[in-house]
DNA sequence: TTGAAAGCGATACCAT
DNA sequence: ATGGTATCGCTTTCAA
């Protein structure tokens, strides 16, 4: 046969010319992936596990943010990208499982992918979640939610209102119960919320649980009930925290429809920094957590050799309309 | 060996789970992607092909919610997804193009990764451009452009705008000259330019090149900077036609942080009808393309064997008030 | 410098 | 029903 394709270095430029045009018209379409990932073990496929389903996950900006930094990296690396959800997961047809070089695992996963990919030694980046078995990207969710809390909270409101996303086991949108309260986990909407807590702790605040919203999706749809429901009880709160900036701005197109003035009337705050909240009317109050420099980070992790350590990205309080200091 | 993994019928429960967790212990991870491939010339990836790059194309709303469409419908079929971008390509790094079964083209392709895939015979489906060698789901801009011009123009206004999309090749953002007027195209923008002249002749206006920006772009960054632009010039314009959601929602962004009333002052429609015009305020009034039904429609056509044929998509006219008729 | 051959791991097929 | 074996296409190594 011919070595055209591998060492196009020891061969004229004419000949490999000649060569290659006529394997194509033999029906020759190029080097085989599989053959060649077959024989030497190696893909420069590098797949992306997500946590919840693909299609969800692309409409959801944070992790839209996410996906654009891993891409960004990997094709400076010419890395390819698969895209993976361990939601539909099944010992079936886990059989693409094996084919990626290393793994970003985006969100805590379900099901048992996670197990079968560790043992497959390849190297495995966690993301938002935090594993003994790999090393991590997060950031202080916990120390996030406090921030910005702290600043909305900082006049003593009357009337406190939580907005939250998938803090109990529920598809519907409701309010928390007693016990929902004091449930330890490390799952990143539990940390928001006890930083909130924290910071009405330290102003002396308290806040009953039924002034606690769970939101199941990061969605403007179950968003927007969320905050009808939220924006239509009397007294009206004064302070609206929101775990995430999609929660956040619907609340703000709520205040707009319900004629119910930000800040004057209501303080708002989001999470997230999302696109979308660096340009809303009013400026939405939140906390950066550089989504795409997170992807980025990941991603490098992952591609270097030199075993890196864990990152914790900081977080940044952006103080913007829907909350500021009224000083 | 075992066939344990092969013919689960054929064993009993037990059994198999005896052989599958020894088999563990010695190190056996479960079936090897790139052999199954190799051998079984199937791997049950399919790639979806854009035209920019990964990342970008993440960002871009329209390019998202396609995207979204195929990967439900994947999933649906057990299929992996995997992301190519035609921009990174180069005979090189190409070998992970005969990995994938099927390929959805998303936007004419830059290089020639088409010309090497349409070679290797696997299917492809083109969205977006048209092509003699493959199927495709389109739908007809220039009808699109031209039923909601024909809107916005049905009382004669004075100054028209329009904010173009990638009309001539400059990275900048710049006004049309007369001669970048007539190039015959059938790229999306220059269809939907083709519209908005028929719309004009039809209501016998017409526009000077110097009224049509171009914006590279797809961004709210670029688009802001072309609205305000359109926006302080004297004498205002009557009615801003924008090729896309993200320029119209910049131009209603920035109308609004100029004090200049929408509609009563400047009348402006966008197209694609993006989940954020959905919710935007004032509403926008748009063009429907469906880009999540379009991904669904490319994807079934790529895994139906029945060869169906092309599909052009409905547009439909989504009248809200940033443009609604004043009778 | 060029060619020949072994082997990656799963599967399909044929033999038992 | 089960076990053996050739084969997919490439890369690596070894021989000429």
């Amino acid at each position: 046969m011919s070595n055209a394709f591998n060492r196009p270095d020891q061969l004229s430029a004419k000949l490999r010319e000649r060569i290659l045009r006529e394997s194509a018209e033999l029906g020759y379409h190029g080097p085989n992936f599989a053959a060649r990932s077959l024989r030497k073990g190696q893909s420069d496929v590098i797949a992306v596990v997500l946590a919840d389903s693909i299609s969800y996950s692309l409409s959801d900006p944070v992790a839209s943010q996410l996906l654009q930094g891993v891409a960004e990296v990997l094709g400076e690396n010419k890395k390819q990208l698969l895209l993976l959800s361990s939601e539909s997961d099944g010992l079936e047809h886990s059989s693409a499982e094996s084919l990626p070089d290393g793994f970003i695992f985006y969100g805590a996963p379900s099901g048992d992918i996670f197990e079968r990919v560790k043992r497959s030694g390849k190297p495995i980046i966690a993301v938002d979640f935090e594993t003994h078995d790999a090393e991590s990207v997060n950031i202080n969710n916990e120390d996030g939610a406090f921030t910005v809390a702290n600043h909305a909270l900082i006049n003593k409101p009357k009337n406190v209102t939580v907005l939250g996303l998938r803090l109990v086991d529920s598809q519907r949108i409701c309010r928390l119960t007693a016990q929902d309260m004091h449930v330890e986990s490390k799952e990143i909407s539990r940390s928001r919320l006890k930083g909130y807590l924290r910071a009405l702790d330290e102003q002396q605040l308290t806040i009953s649980p039924s002034q606690i919203w769970h939101i199941p999706l990061n969605t403007p749809e179950m968003a927007e009930i969320a905050a009808r429901e939220a924006l239509t009880l009397s007294p009206l709160p004064d302070v609206i925290l929101c775990m995430s900036d999609v929660i956040a701005l619907s609340v703000l197109r709520m205040a707009n429809e319900l004629n119910i003035a930000i800040p004057q009337q209501v303080q708002v705050t989001g999470f997230d920094d999302i696109p979308e909240a660096q340009r809303s009317s009013p400026g939405l109050t939140t906390v950066c957590q550089q989504s795409l420099e997170k992807g980025r980070v990941a991603t490098r992790l992952l591609l270097d050799k030199d075993h890196s350590d864990s990152v914790v990205l900081e977080t940044r309080l952006v103080i913007r309309t829907s909350c500021a200091q009224v000083s």
